[in-house]
DNA sequence: GTGATGACATTGA
DNA sequence: ATCAATGCCATCA
């Protein structure tokens, strides 16, 4: 059992993800900075492919911060993910790079305000 | 132990 | 607006 580190950021990934409101969009970045781990962007990615944040999880609405879907293979299919978005009220838009998402408009608009109950909660329940 | 990989982010030209 | 280069850090072989 060599689990722990100094905080376990995954669970706290798991919580910022089953965080996103329904038909919103978040970033890696964002969730990473909320994890309070600025730089772990990556670390959200794949621990999002490796399946270690649950079942659960929402991952159609994690993207990166150019809005681009990540058509990753947590899929069955590419169209998947913005069909899952699309399902939810989110636009998407075509290009070269895959499917885009305005995040003006559809990405979650997280304040200081919810990072800071964020941090609280995770420091109350001590993760 | 080292080195490669990755659903990323940021910066500068 | 786009493109290339650089940084980042947990996991895997």
């Amino acid at each position: 059992m060599k689990e722990k580190k100094e905080f376990n950021f995954y669970k706290r990934a798991r919580i910022v993800c089953l965080a996103i409101p329904f038909g919103k969009v978040a970033t890696y970045g964002q969730i990473a900075l909320l994890c309070g781990k600025p730089k772990n962007a990556r670390q959200v990615g794949y621990a999002l492919n490796r399946g270690r944040l649950g079942e659960e999880i929402p991952a159609h609405r994690v993207i990166n911060s150019r809005g681009i879907l990540s058509g990753a293979a947590a899929f069955d299919t590419y169209d998947m993910q913005r069909i899952l978005l699309n399902g939810e009220g989110v636009e998407t838009e075509w290009t070269e790079d895959g499917w885009k998402v305005d995040l003006k408009r559809f990405g979650w608009k997280s304040t200081m305000g919810e990072a800071l109950e964020f941090r609280e909660r995770f420091e109350q329940e001590g993760i």
